[in-house]
DNA sequence: CTTGATGCAAAATATTTGCATGCTC
DNA sequence: GAGCATGCAAATATTTTGCATCAAG
């Protein structure tokens, strides 16, 4: 994983070329992705920077819109997924994809190599300039699945009763 | 593509099953989603619903329950990009992914079968049991780099003058 | 100083819900 | 007839925007 350090002079270069200023609540945004794993809606990220920073007053506008910009620059990913809206988690990193438990939620991110040439290969094949990709394996985890188990040989239990 | 009278009656055995009702509504968004090769976003179902059968009166709220309806039996699938909310096409096509251009908002769809496999494989790698998945290959098409590059051409005769 | 950034609140969207009434089954 | 489904409107939730003010360059 990128160190926070370069993220951050990655962020200053990119605003110093568009002519955008560097802010207090831009690096607590973005500070906020790093260091905590994970996807997070706008609204969790807005308290997640409240928590580090109780004194910086940061709005949720500016949240929406630095995570645009983080998102356009690259510093920031974005996955959108069932009923849950947007959520973030840091850029530059290992480029991966994720598995989503539609029971518990749980997100895991994995790389495979194959899958990622093969996506090369779709794009040559259309034509098409690639500038980013998204996988989403949807399913039940290991654990859910368990429970689950479980749960079911309880229910024939109780119909046997 | 399977043929609509089998997806009416796949929801029809869907319904039953789960003791709810086969209704004209159902029925109509069922209708214009197969109808209509696209991705669409639930207003926009609204209105293709409402042009079919402008005498139905359906209702916006109708829509939403519906595609969450058809999406949970998979009659429907839906995708998501950027800005754009979710967005729903017609389900049990064969599976496939997407291209989706940054530009035009283009959407292509295709198969790769090593990926399919390599999906599976990642679900075996994780014991994840996999019920759905989504491949999002974001770039920009042919068509827009070409435009793209003649306008950059003009730009250059422009700042020689 | 100049210009972009921010917070706030209002506005615009998007989505969900409560409830009286209408339709399937 | 019983109970789910619907339309409508109100309630929520989510995201964007206008604008006076603040702060970075």
């Amino acid at each position: 994983m990128v160190d926070y350090d370069f993220l951050l002079q990655e962020l200053k270069r990119i605003l110093k070329e568009k002519q955008l200023k560097f802010t207090r609540q831009r690096e607590l945004i973005l500070k906020a992705l790093y260091d905590n794993p994970g996807h997070f809606s706008p609204e969790e990220i807005h308290r997640l920077v409240q928590q580090t920073a109780p004194d910086a007053k940061v709005g949720i506008a500016t949240v929406y819109r630095t995570l645009a910009l983080l998102e356009e620059e690259g510093l920031a990913d974005s996955l959108s997924f069932g009923k849950e809206g947007k959520r973030y988690e840091i850029g530059l990193k290992k480029h991966h994809d994720h598995l989503i438990c539609t029971r518990c939620g749980k997100i895991i991110e994995f790389v495979d190599e194959v899958i990622e040439e093969r996506q090369e290969a779709v794009g040559r094949r259309f034509d098409f300039t690639i500038t980013d990709h998204t996988m989403k394996i949807i399913g039940i985890c290991k654990e859910c699945r368990e429970a689950e188990e479980k749960n079911s040989q309880q229910d024939k239990k109780q119909e046997t009763l």
